[in-house]
DNA sequence: AGCAAAAACCGAAACGTTTCGGATTCGAAT
DNA sequence: ATTCGAATCCGAAACGTTTCGGTTTTTGCT
């Protein structure tokens, strides 16, 4: 049905080599590129990715695997990456792995398979080694948000520890030393960053660090309940929490309002993500907020770099033996650095911003 | 690099066509069958999708369109969607159109170059003319959540309209009568539908419809604040609102509380979607809620047998003229209701569910 | 053991591109 | 008009599968 190339040249009386030539931009004499142009338009003649992809090797689809779909920050950031990844041509297939290691490592699996020119993960687990595929055969990796161990490839990362430590940091300016905080799974790279800031903000300022106030959930609204429920009936007289992620923040701010608990009067709250949420929030919210748009460009920004680098798969048809390469870049070089040698893997750190709202109180230091 | 097919029939002493068989589950003698996974093992061979789809023309992906990927309703299906599909073996391509009808239309496009072999768009435009190349090429469309004009293809619905109507309707039995509506946008079919169902409401319940009670907002948790902010200048009686998306119903209640409106004794509210939030919510929110996972679920169960039908897309080898078919079926049969001859369209239209919550107050019915 | 039917196997062509090396044509300078 | 380098053009092979039609092997029966 669908007209391919063969008709092109065909119905032109050109070559197949010519009409492919014009399809990828090389330059063609007018008269036979206005007959060319014509005949694609009369027999609707559409480029098939998929034979394209199966000869170059290249499939212009970028597989994604994140967490979970169905959360704010992983979606804010993955709107983000798709729209840049799709300006540029790229297709993108996302997995859901739901947090969980097994299914992430099939997912990875799956999409190798489907021979994605590269990998975009916001990791579940601790230990990359199923990535090893990817790079083995030369194709970029980009970690967003966590790292792996045992994982070769880029990173783009949110300084947390640094900005839970700030936030912990105004609770103790403003007179608070009994502060709480609703951490979140061991498991999760991220949680543990943003706990040990939290610990690091104590110790800077001389508190000691009690169990009691150290409650984990599980990222969830309801994890954020239950945590405030046990911090609180612990710890009667904890003045402040902070929460480590926009769910257990919602979470927390129900529960507070379940029991009764006036905020910021009796206890003051600083939260995290959501920065719509926080804004809008009654009362107003403090919160450490993360540069999502930002991570997620520049996610996909680290992972067209890797692409347009020329790469070493080297797979030149088996005849030729010529060692010249002369590969044209496919990409359009737009601002690509020059003289820029294969790099090892980069890291990329993000700062995140604190919003100041109305739910912090300051409190005159009397004795507890 | 990766190893292919011929590989495995030159380690195995085979034939091509026979490690094709058994790739594809054919029958192999039971010596050759441990051959040949002996010669995969050691080869690490993993079967070229892409070749394969060249080859096929099915390319096991379906595209999707939504309207924002940043959304919980949008979000909450896709994960669905994406879950049940690839446990069919296909993978899935987002393409996130940001409410924009030219941004849909181009993205329909791309991904009909990328040969999906369906595409499952929650429409943002209102008539779907560009949907005629996938019903042209065979290809399946699902409809989700809202229905396009011109547009062939199955649908998977919500009953907005009866889901307002029973909500304002019980607002009504609580004795309201100054009930006001937070809509949205002119050009989503589903916001439409919500309000005919609030006119309904009103309507059988004998109460004459005002239009300062009726304010539009953008689907944002702005427009549900300022939505709400309009409606109380405009109307000092109004007893009771109906939200009509989630993102507005968080914005309502929190300019409730900023403008110290109280919940639910100087207002009821009803709102949309979310029900965790709800359930956790202070005071515990009345909504009506979309069965997401269900939406989710059914558009890929119908996605999959409009896949798995016999489909019209003959393209036997040139040279065979012979006219018997005899397509094996590549799906497993599995629930495979026979004697089911292609279907006209199919709409399925499922129901929500009403959660009771605390914040509609029944108000004794004096003079207003 | 002999036979037919059924099952398993096989080679080659095809899917729609890109790319290679060489052939052809063009344009300008003589 | 010739000539020569550069610009264009071309056919054919290749990418890794599936599938067609036909051949070989196995199986079940007598």
């Amino acid at each position: 049905m669908a007209a391919t190339m063969k008709d092109i040249a065909r119905a032109t009386g050109l070559g197949l080599a010519t009409i492919s030539s014009y399809l990828n931009g090389g330059n063609v004499r007018e008269k036979n590129r206005i007959l060319i142009e014509q005949a694609i338009e009369e027999l609707h003649f559409e480029v098939n990715e998929v034979a394209r992809g199966l000869k170059t090797n290249r499939t212009k689809v970028i597989g994604i695997v994140i967490p979970e779909l169905n959360n704010i920050f992983c979606a804010e950031i993955i709107t983000e990456v798709e729209d840049v990844l799709r300006n540029h041509g790229y297709a993108t297939m996302i997995c859901d792995c739901r947090t969980d290691e097994k299914r992430e490592a099939e997912a990875v699996e799956f999409l190798y398979h489907r021979r994605v020119d590269g990998l975009l993960i916001m990791p579940s687990g601790k230990k990359g080694t199923y990535l090893q595929k990817f790079t083995k055969a030369g194709k970029p990796v980009v970690m967003i948000d966590r790292k792996m161990q045992e994982a070769a490839g880029d990173c783009v990362l949110v300084d947390n520890e640094g900005a839970a430590r700030d936030a912990v940091k105004r609770l103790i300016q403003a007179g608070h030393t009994k502060i709480g905080i609703i951490a979140g799974p061991k498991e999760v790279y991220t949680a543990e960053e943003r706990l040990r800031g939290y610990e690091l903000a104590l110790k800077e300022g001389g508190i000691p660090k009690e169990s009691a106030l150290v409650e984990r959930g599980n990222y969830t609204i309801h994890g954020g309940s239950q945590g405030l429920r046990k911090l609180a009936q612990k710890n009667p007289h904890m003045t402040a929490v902070f929460v480590s992620n926009y769910e257990m923040t919602l979470g927390a701010i129900i529960e507070a309002n379940e029991l009764g608990i006036a905020i910021p009067e009796k206890l003051s709250i600083i939260g995290f993500d959501n920065i719509e949420f926080a804004k809008a929030s009654i009362p107003r919210l403090s919160i450490v907020t993360q540069p999502t748009r930002e991570i997620g460009r520049k996610a996909a920004d680290l992972m067209l770099r890797r692409l347009a680098e020329p790469g070493k798969e080297k797979t030149p048809d088996r005849k030729s033996r010529i060692t010249g390469d002369g590969t044209p870049g496919y990409e359009r070089p737009e601002s690509e650095a020059p003289g820029h040698e294969t790099p090892e893997y980069k890291t990329i750190k993000l700062e995140t911003s604190f919003v100041e709202g109305k739910s912090v109180k300051a409190i005159e230091n009397d004795g507890q």
